[in-house]
DNA sequence: TTCTATATATATCAATTTGATATATAGAAT
DNA sequence: ATTCTATATATCAAATTGATATATATAGAA
């Protein structure tokens, strides 16, 4: 065991709590989960067919009518290897900015250059702010409903914790490029 | 042009400031740009290969001895292909958090698992937070040294700020959880 | 002096994953 | 009727990681 492939537990894990197919599965990925997580096709549809031959997931005709369509279910062994990586420490927590990629190399571009990538940057948070802002009004009505709310409403307050800070950040930054800029 | 991979980018970006080896770009990525950007010597060796059969670095043997030793600088070409890349939008800015991951299947297990996972979450910011101060406090020293400075702290101001909220998101999370715990 | 551990340094490769694309049906709106 | 959007599965080249192999240099301990 040990050697388990991510996309194997995040597959597990939104079938851990109902029956789904790839499409739906992608669908939240791009979601609920994009803010601390992603997954493409190329990955979902493979892996679902491999949980399947393993037997920790199942597969069922879904349609109901010419469309193609399969739903898939987690299984008793497939919730056992969920529980299993759970419980096991994580391994990857990182970020990858190339607004700060970018921001690294500004002496090359300018003050100008990295100014305006600071509040593109900003744009993109303060636009996407609002719905976490919803999402988190959402659960709390519904906490007491399903006992998964309660955590899915601790990764929106981390989503709406650090947002906030990138925010603050961003003027902190700009001023501090603004001065610098000045004095020129 | 237009399509650019990232590693190209990044490795013109280190070496418009210094000339490096594999070895020593590799390091850089570890320490300095570890916090919002990675790269692997799969990635690394093949790239630079690349870029000087483009015309975008320049290749020269840099041993004092025995040792396998390659020094790389960028060329004028390569200049411009860094500032063409610098003055386009930013296109991917992601997280990938195992720690929320598995925080988001936490009603899967339990309770006194997910407050573990954010215990060792808070436990490795807590560790990594004193680097980022330090950073900080070396840069603002040296700011006047070098123009590249002000834009490596902008970088290390943003990982204190989200670091910082963070360690915050952590208490409020574990007292959230631990209401609900007792209540049970 | 020799041994040992660590740092320097390049290189490769299987396995994983992305990003893009192809294909086709269903439903809603114009 | 037609057009747009959503549903739905599937595949593949290209990018990237993570691990590993190889070899020399250096510093300190035995």
């Amino acid at each position: 065991m040990a050697i388990e492939k991510k996309i194997d537990c995040v597959l597990l894990g939104l079938l851990s709590h109902e029956d789904l197919t790839g499409y739906e599965i992608k669908k939240r990925m791009d979601t609920s989960l994009k803010y601390f997580w992603g997954a493409s096709y190329g990955s979902i549809y493979p892996a679902l067919g491999n949980l399947v031959d393993r037997g920790l997931a199942e597969k069922r005709d879904g349609a109901e009518n010419k469309r193609n369509k399969f739903v898939y279910s987690i299984t008793e062994a497939g919730r056992g290897y969920l529980k299993e990586w759970l419980q096991a420490p994580a391994e990857r927590d990182e970020l990858r900015y190339e607004t700060l990629l970018k921001l690294f190399f500004g002496n090359e571009g300018g003050v100008q250059q990295a100014i305006a990538h600071i509040d593109a940057f900003q744009k993109k948070i303060e636009k996407e702010l609002p719905y976490l802002v919803k999402a988190e009004d959402t659960l709390k009505k519904v906490i007491d409903i399903d006992d998964a709310h309660q955590y899915y409403l601790l990764t929106v307050e981390f989503g709406i914790k650090t947002y906030r800070a990138y925010l603050e950040w961003c003027e902190e930054a700009k001023a501090m490029l603004g001065k610098e800029d000045k004095q020129k």
